[in-house]
DNA sequence: GTGTTTGCAAAGTGTTTGCAATTTA
DNA sequence: TAAATTGCAAACACTTTGCAAACAC
């Protein structure tokens, strides 16, 4: 845990199904698009537009799906910079970001760059899931 | 900047006029239920339920429009801790959050708790508008 | 009195859901 | 073949908008 493999990527189809997930055909071109590349930020809306690129026509709603899917199974995480901006990362390792908030851009800090000191201690009843430090951006002048 | 007065709060019609909004009825018993109490997370949600229990018959759409106009004014600050869930958060200066994932509830942690070091240099054309810690809670056991 | 703000209801947006047809294993 | 997945379209929840009436100054 904790490390990528760099490209050519591990195999897909079994990637997706040690996460639980059959391998279709809608969700390995997904699984493509999305893991094939580095790290990525993706909207819904993009990848929906960059499958029908790719014609791999899927729906919308499959999209929905899948990332979902692929979130709950730990291949993807959510991040929301405002109202109506979420992106999935696939970047799934602890990490920090960048956002610009001029554009809604996102770019990943890497872990080791940043030192949070001072957390408190968790309440009572909690552990500590993660910390994630946000660096919010605007254009200079 | 940075220092908030202690309740009693100044006087909320002169501190909306000087933000350039005009103190009507909604806006003013709005900002009483926001300001005369602490620092609050709110939720459009529930802040209309307490108007409306506190026999103050505004509806939704001015909460929305009061809401966005307060946040334009430098009165409130947007948080997002999940899509779908965003607060309104009186406390505008810096300062971090603990977030239940369980619960989507929120609390503040003060600025001068946690150090953040190593912050990259902005990228070029930028400045750092505010740095955010955001520390995720999940049950314990 | 003049320009701003409000409330309502209608229109949007983005996301989820139900179900028949299709696909996977 | 049996169970899971997909696409479509309808249903949703949330947010914004248009406009006439009410209000602030």
């Amino acid at each position: 845990m904790g490390i990528h493999m760099p490209w050519p990527s591990p195999d897909l189809a079994e990637r997706l199904r040690s996460a639980g997930l059959r391998p279709t055909r809608p969700r390995l071109a997904l699984a493509r698009l999305l893991f094939d590349a580095g790290h990525r930020h993706v909207t819904v809306e993009e990848l929906h537009k960059e499958a029908i690129a790719a014609a791999i026509p899927v729906s919308l709603a499959t999209i929905y799906n899948s990332l979902h899917q692929f979130t709950a199974a730990g291949l993807l995480r959510e991040v929301v910079i405002a109202p109506g901006r979420l992106y999935f990362d696939t970047n799934v390792d602890e990490h920090h970001h960048f956002v610009w908030e001029s554009t809604g851009m996102l770019q990943d800090i890497p872990e080791k760059e940043i030192a949070v000191l001072g957390i408190p201690a968790p309440p009572i009843g909690t552990e500590i899931s993660h910390v994630e430090v946000t660096i919010r951006l605007r254009p200079l002048d």
